[in-house]
DNA sequence: CCTAATATGTTCTATGATGAACTTATTACG
DNA sequence: CGTAATAAGTTCATCATAGAACATATTAGG
């Protein structure tokens, strides 16, 4: 199985032969129809037909009379609905976090198989990276029964932007001690398989654009709030890395010359005024003990002005923020994300406001037609792992 | 010839036939051989040859034995280079400018015919823009002796931007009075011909990328600096427009939230701090009676200090903008337009400067590899309207 | 001047996607 | 309960594309 039939259709063409497209874009979507397929992938019904023919022999997906997504049952006859064969293969996530390493694995429908963590004291080291999520991958397979030789593929989620063409963590990144280290290539030596290295914040766009909110959104801006403040850009379904792999580094938007020195070399960045990380370092001196953003939310939930002046004064520079981002790229849809999307309303709703003062397209009036929309997203904390999960069959292709 | 061939191939298929791409490709790049066509558009040698045949049958494209573009003539048989029959038709590229009109007439290779120009008052309407610009197109092609008929399309540069999705301009616009006009339908019930409408710098963003210094770059950002600020973004080759059309628009980017109000409504724009349009008037003030951008440049070449200053201060800030656009986008390269371009080294210099300590990928040492180059336009003044008519060529199956 | 090397352009056949027509399976409704 | 309407999925002739082999036109060098 060490080079299953699957690996083979993912990991080949750029745009692919039908069987190829059909699997990447069950990976994506999940159940399908055979008629959605072809709306999907833009082939003809009888280029599905005879290619899904062929795939159902080869035992790569398989069919169910489950009801269609999102489809209630009218007239005509009822679809029957595709899926990858979840025994085909499995595919792993790795979170790469400040203060833990998280590993998922799932099958190839991305049905989530396990979810693991391991705390790290910050500053660990890549050698010591690969080392805690290699045991957390073997014990996942392990303790269900599955075999490593079904790995498809190891999606990475790091913090710090990737530079695309070297797979090297750029030295302007948030943990200057991984800069110039090609993290993927690391876990490659190890896994011997094809690992996908992102960041951040690009995998919890994309698990969004698979799964989340911006699920059938091909433009969309991800926003990360959290101890730092992220982002992505995704333009026509594909992720913008930019030319250094710094593309969506929206924490780093200068807000003020004059501003205090960032760790990045600038001064006045939007991170350091949008980040939690200061407010909640003086905050926790203030209470005598460390408060993680978990705790300042449900204060804020349970009604503590102070957490909510908190929350309320990231959310308006961040709405500022955003309305520079959208001077840019105007997009149709901002995805919010990170620990602090789970403020839910107490986080959105002033960081709407304060992204409509600052929005030239609002400065018209209100207008359904043109406004962007502003949502949290649907994932609480577990986003960028997903996405590295979904990253699997996703980069079909490119690194190998 | 109301609806010759040529149109036909070129208002179809969204990808399109391997003669509508071919005739496409032409369009862009000028004169091509068989074997460079087929590694531009990704085709099959073989299919280009029988593609050929057929077109050349048709007249549509003609070859001659000169030197192909940037081949030093080596071992090999030489290739025979194909360009399209000039005589198959002519575009138009039209400019509404703020204080005047001016109309570009080229033939299907983007030579140049006849380029005029009329002066006009500004906040003229939309009607007195279709009569001047019909009357334009009218004289051009009656002092060339060439009928209308051969007109295949009709391309406009707009000074503000245009909602993608009804072709209207946007109200948040630089021109106030134009906003919800459909200048494109305006246009299209007098001259009965495909007419496609952009922002104008995104015209001249396309110019750079057909014909400028971007050629060959899918990815870059263009930043007009002139009376205002504006400006386009191209990915994977292609201009993003964003939700609203509103992409681009750097000029609009927030500076200083506590600074003056803009006349999009709100406050401390960079256009405030970068456009020439408030340092200009104040200059001219105090020299008691109007002065040009050309003039300030050539007083600036001559070495008069205030206006030397004048140029780096609004340098110093389109830095700091830039820096931001790259903190979102990350481009591999910008291309700086706009009149005041024209004063090369002089605003170059200290943009660059100023970017650098505004970029974030900078921020970790000089490294060609990474680093965004910046580069000056290769038009002067003619951008814009030479990109409305390489719009025609190029929106193939869009508007029609 | 002849041959090798190199690159362009053409021919021919197999492949494989397409679209129209058809079959199948369901609901809606009289 | 039967027929019309609707939608899903299949079959098959057609045709466009690609790839390999070939023909053609040049330079380099002995």
């Amino acid at each position: 199985m060490r080079h299953s039939p699957l690996t083979a259709l993912l990991y080949k063409q750029p745009e692919g032969t039908p069987a190829a497209r059909i699997v990447q874009t069950l990976g994506e979507h999940g159940a399908l129809s055979a008629t959605q397929l072809a709306r999907i992938t833009g082939l003809a019904k009888s280029t599905i037909s005879t290619a899904l023919a062929s795939l159902k022999d080869s035992n790569m997906v398989i069919e169910g009379a489950w009801a269609v997504r999102g489809k209630s049952p009218g007239a005509g006859r009822p679809a029957i609905t595709i899926t990858l064969n979840p025994e085909v293969g499995t595919c792993v996530g790795v979170l790469l976090g400040v203060e833990h390493i998280q590993v998922i694995l799932a099958d190839v429908t991305h049905a989530v198989i396990s979810d693991a963590s391991t705390a790290m004291n910050s500053d660990y080291t890549p050698r010591e990276a690969v080392a805690v999520a290699s045991k957390l991958i073997e014990q996942a397979y392990k303790s269900y029964g599955l075999s490593t030789d079904t790995m498809l593929g190891v999606g990475i989620a790091v913090a710090g932007p990737i530079n695309p063409r070297d797979g090297k963590i750029l030295r302007a990144s948030g943990v200057p001690t991984w800069a110039g280290v090609n993290i993927a290539e690391e876990f490659k030596r190890v896994l011997r398989r094809p690992v996908i290295a992102e960041n951040e914040s690009n995998c919890s766009a994309i698990a969004e654009l698979m799964w989340g909110v911006a699920k059938g959104c091909d433009d969309f801006v991800f926003l990360t709030m959290d101890m730092a403040v992220g982002g992505a850009v995704v333009l026509r379904g594909q992720l913008v890395s930019g030319n250094a792999g710094a593309a969506g580094e929206f924490g780093h938007i200068c807000i003020d010359p004059n501003g205090p020195q960032c760790r990045c070399g600038k001064r006045g960045c939007l991170e350091l005024y949008a980040g939690l990380e200061r407010p909640l370092s003086r905050y926790s001196s203030a209470q005598g003990g460390p408060v993680t953003i978990e705790d300042v939310i449900s204060r804020a939930v349970e009604g503590d002005d102070v957490c909510r002046a908190m929350i309320r004064d990231t959310a308006h520079v961040a709405g500022r923020g955003l309305g520079i981002v959208t001077s840019i790229l105007d997009p149709g849809l901002v995805v919010v994300g990170g620990r602090l999307a789970m403020a839910g309303d107490l986080l959105l709703a002033p960081l709407r406001t304060s992204f409509e003062t600052h929005s030239l397209v609002r400065q018209s009036g209100p207008n359904p037609d043109t406004d962007t929309q502003i949502r949290g997203s649907a994932f609480s904390g577990r986003g960028a792992c997903l996405g590295a999960v979904g990253l699997v069959l996703r980069s079909c292709g490119r690194s190998g």
